[in-house]
DNA sequence: TATATTTATGAGACTCAATCTCACAATAAA
DNA sequence: TTTATTGTGAGATTGAGTCTCATAAATATA
């Protein structure tokens, strides 16, 4: 998706929500789906920040939410306390190896867990919104330090 | 594995870790094992504090540290910023469906994604330590109102 | 364009789970 | 016991996240 074409999106979402179309609410996007890493709000703020751009960490908060909910961005929690955002532009589903040590993030996906886990929730006759399958350990360059 | 064992065992992870056998520790163990739920700190703190045993909150976060270490509990994080925990003596393995809705917790086990899982971790030369599985949507009985 | 109306922003106050502090109490080795 | 060591607990502190509200900016209207 271009970039132009993506603001056009995100101006729909924020139209939907009666929200106005704000520099630092683009900027926020920008600043999240142009990375491949997963991202905490204070480092997104302060990001904006060395860039010059005016934003609260209040802003960047409340705009995350937007972006969630309208699947521009994914959170991800690794239990230590701090939500991290990462990118669903142009991305597809995935699950996490989280290593203990370096705090690295690897990504994985396999179809055949993902419909097991749709036939778990068939049995429980559960409906599914989400889920996150997070493996703890330790990778690979960790291993051989 | 009877009552008396069991403080055996937690006695034997006590004197591991040069620390005293006190009331208030085998008291929070009791109170933990007891119980089928996915218990918070503030819960078992308020649960012992009624049944008249003098405990601080420091005292229960500090001891479940030491139950997660040795196997007696686990601990659940559910994305809400508020860590449960749960007994895993005499308990096997298992992930969860938490409904957004009401809260409900319902367990799970597949062997099939808990091997296909190792076989991902071989693929990445990545050591699991730990998962955590969580599938969140709306239960039978919400669905249901 | 000018003005009115509505909504957003941001600095700092606030919340709340969790952790830390330290004077005093309890434990256990000898 | 005695004594050294560790634990306890009330309250202070931390830190991510939320809230407040005066001001600023965006958009609707004339
Ligand atoms: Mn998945
Ligand atoms: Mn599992
Ligand atoms: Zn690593
Ligand atoms: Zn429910």
């Amino acid at each position: 998706m271009d970039k132009e074409q993506l603001k056009e999106n995100f101006a729909s979402a924020l139209k939907q929500e009666n929200l106005k179309r704000t520099p630092q609410r683009f900027a926020i996007l920008e600043e999240l789906v142009s990375s491949d890493e997963h991202r905490e709000c204070t480092d997104i703020y302060f990001a904006l920040r060395n860039q010059g751009i005016s934003v609260s960490r209040a802003t960047v908060y409340r705009t995350m939410d937007i972006l969630v909910k309208y699947d521009f961005a994914r959170r991800l929690d690794i239990g230590d306390g701090i939500a991290r955002y990462e990118s669903k532009v142009g991305i597809s589903h995935h699950d996490h190896l989280i290593c203990l040590e370096c705090g690295k993030i690897i990504e994985f996906l396999n179809r055949d867990i993902e419909s097991l886990q749709q036939s778990i929730c068939n049995d429980f006759d559960f409906d599914m919104i989400r889920h996150t399958h997070q493996i703890f350990g330790v990778c690979p360059d960790c291993k051989s330090k």
